[in-house]
DNA sequence: GCGCTGTTGCAAGCGGATTGCAGCTAGGCG
DNA sequence: CGCCTAGCTGCAATCCGCTTGCAACAGCGC
């Protein structure tokens, strides 16, 4: 959870590419290290530490342990989707940017340079570097905001979390 | 913490005016209550609960549960800047949303509708009701940002977290 | 003043994350 | 192929922010 920021990305799709960045970078391949990227590289969108320690019957302090390493070599990012645990994802499919819908949980990704116009209006207007990787753009969804985001709807389309 | 979406605002800027919304809700004025609404409109911006509790020898949960209260009753919201706590601020100026530096933990507080073309814009794009009231826009200053992002400074120019 | 009910403080508990530590193992070296 | 050690692991304890259960207390309408 504390990664300093900006860590130079490393875009990997296979478990070979993210062994190889691991020896590169002279960390071991724990065998829970191997079912970790295993299990992050299956997974469909970003997964809680805690879904990731119980799926694979590992320990919650080595799997927080571990995420952090990866994190802090630039093989994961961490995205922080309202007010549950932090989400962990690969950065297979490169970096992302979200945006969280508080009524039903359901988080969008999109590419990074899809949101550089929005950031750069920001920056002229306030000089400000805006940033929706860490913390997504919060609200609601079309079907959200429609409801009058008093139907919460959590049952659907549930949260990408863990 | 988890006061359902969109509550009347019930925008006061004395003590009076705080207890005359809480009266006209059949809430009583217990002395906690008072010194909590004090403590509020004396503050220079959102405060945490824990810092109301401390300063004013208050229990921290009886701070919590009022602090929901009076959000329930559109006194008072809270905004999450960062990883800290919740902070609360009274309406007092008005509806706020919040630019959030990762750098130097710095809050701006920019009133909603200023925000309002920035919101159309994702609004267009992405059929997404953004707002930036209880998650801010998050990202690094001018400063921190041609500061490389590296040195945090989180000593300088500190949260106005509690 | 009396009594009803909202509110309070304490203590316990919960979820998410971090830390200290002793033991284990990956993998470089001979 | 086996040794050695630094990196890693699981366990247990701890922390932080927040919530909940509960018995006692105190606003405030009468």
């Amino acid at each position: 959870m504390t990664v300093s920021h900006r860590v130079e990305p490393q875009i990997v799709t296979t478990l070979d590419g993210a062994i190889a960045v691991l020896r590169s970078r002279g960390l071991r391949l724990s065998s829970t290290r191997r079912l970790m990227l295993e299990a992050l590289l299956a997974a469909e969108g970003p997964v809680s530490a805690e879904r990731v320690a119980s799926r694979l019957n590992l320990d919650a302090a080595s799997v927080h342990r571990n995420l952090e390493t990866l994190e802090r070599h630039g093989l994961v990012r961490h995205v922080h989707l309202g007010h549950g645990p932090g989400l962990y994802a690969l950065l297979a499919g490169g970096e992302r940017e979200y945006l969280y819908c508080d009524g039903c949980g359901a988080a969008r990704a999109v590419p990074t340079k899809e949101l550089d116009p929005l950031r750069r209006r920001i920056r002229e207007r306030y000089g400000f570097e805006a940033r929706f990787d860490h913390f997504p753009i919060v609200g609601l969804c079309s079907a959200c905001a429609a409801a009058g985001g008093e139907e919460r709807g959590r049952e659907l389309a549930g949260p990408a979390a863990g």
